[in-house]
DNA sequence: CACGAGACCTGTTCGC
DNA sequence: TGCGAACAGGTCTCGT
């Protein structure tokens, strides 16, 4: 679920220690606001703190759902991790990373993960999966419903992360970088971006997003790519990651409050709807097992 | 190498 | 209203 900016979100959030507030964003013009559901009642027990965790020690773990923890076992995860304080909180592709004291603790939040600070005196949310007690009686909790988020305490944060493909908002990430990304396989182009080992942090939602403004249909053969299109895949890309993370990622259903670039959605989740530059209903079909939404007729398949 | 199917999980929404 | 099917922001592994 979370893509790039919804964990930039949160990593700048646990960082900076600014609660994803839930307020209104103003849509743009002539584009319907999305639904936005209440807050689930668990979370309503679970409130955000402002509080940032740089400088805290941990102090106590606990590992509920084993299968969360991948890195160490877990008889070995608290002994090693006790006392380490949080030095910085960054972010790689989708993955969360603790600098600690002597460890990089690194969280991949899959399809329904969270980051959740409360105070330890409050009672925990049903999906928790794995606590950390810190300094100042603040709890971080990993709270994920489908149970296919992971968690590593390790030495080396490139042993988890090594695989990734290059930052895609990186200054030196270059619209030839993403050029030769492209044409030196040979796949369907949606697939190819959602493959992190070739270019980092893009899911479903920014990748229709990229295509649909690019004017590219997501079955295109990566190979037939102009230089011309990779330009502007490439710009399309960048400007809806920085879009989403101004927005505080997207929130849609009950996951990652707070959100608003599903206001900006122009083919993400509108099948039926009309495209906003022709009118012509936004179609949904399955591209490498995943639901693709597209403009037939600003996303023409190329013969 | 590219791609599809199935697995991993729980919860909500859809369709009859 | 009820109930099973379909679907959900991700990734991994296996077989062709």
């Amino acid at each position: 679920m979370p893509e790039l900016p919804e964990v930039e979100t949160i990593v700048r959030n646990l960082r900076n220690g600014h609660p994803r507030e839930v307020r209104p964003v103003n849509p743009p013009p002539e584009q319907s606001a999305r639904k936005v559901r209440e807050p689930r009642p668990d979370y309503e027990t679970a409130p955000l703190t402002s509080t940032s965790l740089l400088g805290k020690t941990i102090t106590e773990a606990a590992v509920l759902w084993h299968r969360t923890l991948a890195e160490p076992t877990p008889e070995a995860f608290f002994p090693r991790i006790k006392g380490q304080r949080v030095e910085d909180i960054t972010r790689r592709g989708k993955y969360l990373v603790f600098h600690l004291s002597l460890d990089y603790l690194l969280v991949h939040l899959r399809m329904s993960g969270d980051m959740l600070v409360t105070s330890v005196t409050e009672p925990l949310a049903p999906h928790d999966r794995l606590t950390l007690s810190l300094d100042d009686e603040l709890r971080l909790a990993f709270n994920d419903t489908r149970k296919f988020g992971r968690v590593w305490l390790v030495d080396n944060p490139e042993t988890v992360t090594g695989h990734l493909g290059p930052e895609p908002l990186d200054d030196n990430f270059t619209t030839s970088d993403l050029y030769a990304l492209l044409t030196t396989r040979k796949r369907q182009i949606k697939p190819l971006l959602l493959d992190q080992t070739v270019i980092a942090g893009l899911g479903n939602i920014y990748t229709d997003e990229s295509l649909h403004l690019s004017k590219i249909h997501p079955r295109t053969q990566s190979n037939t790519i102009t230089q011309a299109q990779a330009e502007a895949l490439w710009r399309n890309i960048r400007y809806v990651l920085a879009k989403g993370i101004e927005q505080n990622g997207a929130s849609i259903d009950w996951v990652y409050r707070g959100g608003g670039f599903q206001n900006y959605f122009q083919a993400y989740g509108r099948t039926g709807e009309p495209c906003y530059t022709c009118g012509t209903p936004i179609t949904r079909i399955l591209v490498g097992q995943r639901s693709t939404h597209f403009c037939p007729r600003c996303q023409p398949p190329t013969m």
